[in-house]
DNA sequence: AATGAATGAGACTTCATTCAT
DNA sequence: CATGAATGAAGTCTCATTCAT
């Protein structure tokens, strides 16, 4: 298990890096010192530097997905589960700031498009929200529109507002999360 | 003439460097054999990268919204209004897919966060945009939002599903974008 | 006479900039807009930085001498010359900071040592300095040392308490002064 | 050991090449291949350029006081110990041009006058030296000068004709160095 | 398996000098 | 003669990656 936590180390440091100072901030010897090991060693458990990123980012998405899936009310409405996934992803995007800078950070980077095509096209990764998405567009629930279109008018504006509140442009209480993840219900809805 | 001629063939190429290859990919040699200048001659006209880099969204968005005024409905209804301005964005966006690129890359950078402060808080910079939100706040048109959420559950989308037409993973039409801005307004009208 | 007024607008500057900056602090731009001239204008009247130093130099230097000149005690003793070469160009460094600093600049440049091996061997330019030092020689008044060993008993600690009184680390008045310069005589006297 | 050889072999390069052709003449690159490294590696040394340069300095400066420490006459007159260190001084800098011309050049940087201060105000660094010269003041040896004024009458001269010995201008023999520290002695003694 | 010193390509920026106007 | 925009070589420093220990 000594092995895992290394890798574990090396991870937590590249996400707070990046969430703190943006992808410059973060040059292999600062996440080896912050991680606790010496530069040559994350070489052993990641082949370079962009597969670190990556990596990172899968292990970031893995707790997000979990985190949704907790108390998620699998037997409510669409309505409810939808709600549920807006008000839990704006709940953990703000109180972990450097997570949500992580995920900004790397959707702008050469590899998140290609991540993002996987996830789009790709049969593999069938999480929750994609299977929810699909059922309410079969039960005519949501407009008819393609799938990436209905992600970017729920998690385009969740993402902005994380970033916004963060910056301390807004203040999200739980009623502003309830409005704003609502607004995005009122997008997607018929 | 020759001076602005020069200027604009060095944020051309930063435009198109940065979209191509992200901000990585865009060092000043590069941008100054694409400019067809000399490395030392970009900084007659910036200062530095980080102002040329500035300077170029500025550019940028002038254009943008530039382009939003033409045609511009002033007499019509909010809702009038507001799909003129979803539309012409998302078709200015899709067609010029460097300009998408640098904006997003932008937004990710540390000024870019300044910038946005600027934006949301500076009285200076009154664009319509702002003036038509603030209109349909007071006329009860919008939901009772701050202004940052209104913008995030309206541009957040917008800007994503450009890219996703760019990526691929989409394909935008006259059809499809009246239907995503309608989508949006559903989302910020009460 | 707008030629030479151009000229000593360009040394006055190039006297300043080193004064003030040191060498590392004068580019040639920066001569050019202290002189209110182009930048290529300064090749018309100096070949190159290097020969605009010089020349600068040799521009100080002449002012310098004819300093000592005035009221010069030609008819005096030796001991009295001496005395009054060495107070006044206590006072005219001490009141010109940048010119010390040029001084010491320059004497420290590639270009340094060769202006000081014309001034020692060379025949041409017997200033009154060399020629009291010669008379006091010949008359044994001065220890029987070599010119050069004499000139630094001399001239060397006058410059360095002029430095020191222009950081701050001492200061200098009419009294310290003499007995400094006093000091130096004590050093090359019989 | 091996740290410590890749460092001093980084000091004497930089030594040397700053003696030889003056700080210009010494960029990091040229350094590195002196000194057998990589360009990178010197920053793993010092972290900067500026402060490669101090520390050679204070390398110099100590192996300067070592030398002068050696067989000194710690019970003799004021007299006595003067020479010594005057001739002993003399001889280091004859015998090392690059220490002498590596001396001169730094005296004249911009943190040449801090250090300059920091030697003349510091109370920490009382160097046998500083003893000295307190001790000649005390016991009204010494005029009535301020501190720097006599180091200026000492050390001025002293570091003058080595240089000039260097250059060629004068050759300094056993006995010539006598007479020259004799004559420095006869400038500061009352 | 782990270390971390060493590497060296490449980034940004400055500036002496030239030359078309 | 004067201008000053343009040049591009050269400088300092960073950092992903390797490899001897």
């Amino acid at each position: 298990m000594d092995v895992n936590d290394k890798r574990a180390a090396i991870i937590q440091a590249t996400l707070e890096l990046v969430g703190e100072n943006g992808f410059h901030g973060c040059p292999m010897a600062m996440v080896a010192e912050h991680a606790g090991v010496a530069a040559g060693t994350i070489y052993r458990y990641f082949e370079s530097k962009d597969i670190l990123i990556k990596e990172t980012y899968a292990d970031l998405e893995g707790r997000l997905l979990a985190g949704l899936m907790e108390n998620y009310p699998g037997q409510g409405s669409v309505r409810e589960r939808f709600l549920h996934i807006g008000v839990v992803l704006v709940n953990h995007l703000i109180v972990a700031p450097m997570e949500l800078r992580f995920l900004e950070q790397f959707h702008n980077s050469p590899y998140g498009a290609l991540h993002r095509r996987d996830k789009i096209f790709g049969e593999r990764d069938k999480s929750i929200v994609r299977e929810l998405f699909e059922e309410a567009l079969q039960q005519q629930i949501f407009k008819d529109l393609a799938l990436p279109i209905l992600f970017a008018l729920t998690f385009g504006p969740l993402v902005d507002v994380c970033r916004d509140h963060i910056l301390g442009f807004i203040t999200l209480d739980d009623r502003s999360i309830q409005q704003t993840v609502g607004a995005c219900w009122d997008a997607v809805r018929r």
